[in-house]
DNA sequence: TCCGTATTGAACT
DNA sequence: AGTTCAATACGGA
């Protein structure tokens, strides 16, 4: 994955998220930072290809934390190993308001059993809320954890009707 | 090679 | 219903 080369706010009414960008695509989407600061792109200086893939992630994120499926995303510049991206793929077909388990996605990628690894693939996942990571419970109906934070996940989860 | 992990299921209280 | 425990796949150092 080449270098991130533009970083920008996404306000929203859960708080402020940062989106990064390489010249492939979006890269990375963070959560309010609950500290340091990020160093912001000068928007004079965005190319319009970016502007317009910001202006999409702005309606897909607000699509998403209202609990309503994807609008479309802008191309996508992901990174990852082989496995950590079949699971993100995987994730990506998880409806609005239906989960799936950590074993039951290791499934679907293929290797029964490795529902630990599908964990650490969850953590690695570099688009919280759009590549729905929050979606994958543990076995029994348990909500698992979440790198973002628990309150994020039980948030998200609300959001698609589900309680905890 | 070793270590940590957003797990799992069985075997125990 | 809660706790412990071993087996497990993967990735990073």
């Amino acid at each position: 994955m080449t270098p991130a080369i533009h970083t920008l706010s996404v306000a929203t009414r859960d708080g402020t998220f940062i989106a990064s960008y390489t010249a492939a695509g979006l890269c990375r989407l963070s959560f309010p930072a609950s500290g340091q600061r990020a160093r912001l792109s000068q928007a004079a200086a965005l190319p319009l290809e970016i502007r317009r893939w910001h202006a999409q992630l702005g309606e897909a994120l607000k699509l998403a934390l209202a609990g309503r499926n994807p609008a479309a995303l802008p191309p996508l510049d992901l990174g990852g190993t082989r496995f950590q991206r079949s699971v993100w793929t995987v994730l990506r077909t998880i409806e609005s308001g239906r989960t799936l388990s950590y074993g039951e996605v290791a499934k679907a990628v293929g290797r029964p059993g490795a529902s630990r690894a599908v964990g650490a693939a969850c953590g690695a996942n570099p688009l919280p809320v759009l590549i729905p990571c929050h979606r994958v419970l543990a076995a029994g109906g348990k909500i698992g954890g979440f790198s973002g934070g628990m309150k994020w996940k039980r948030l998200l989860l609300a959001r698609e009707g589900r309680r905890f």
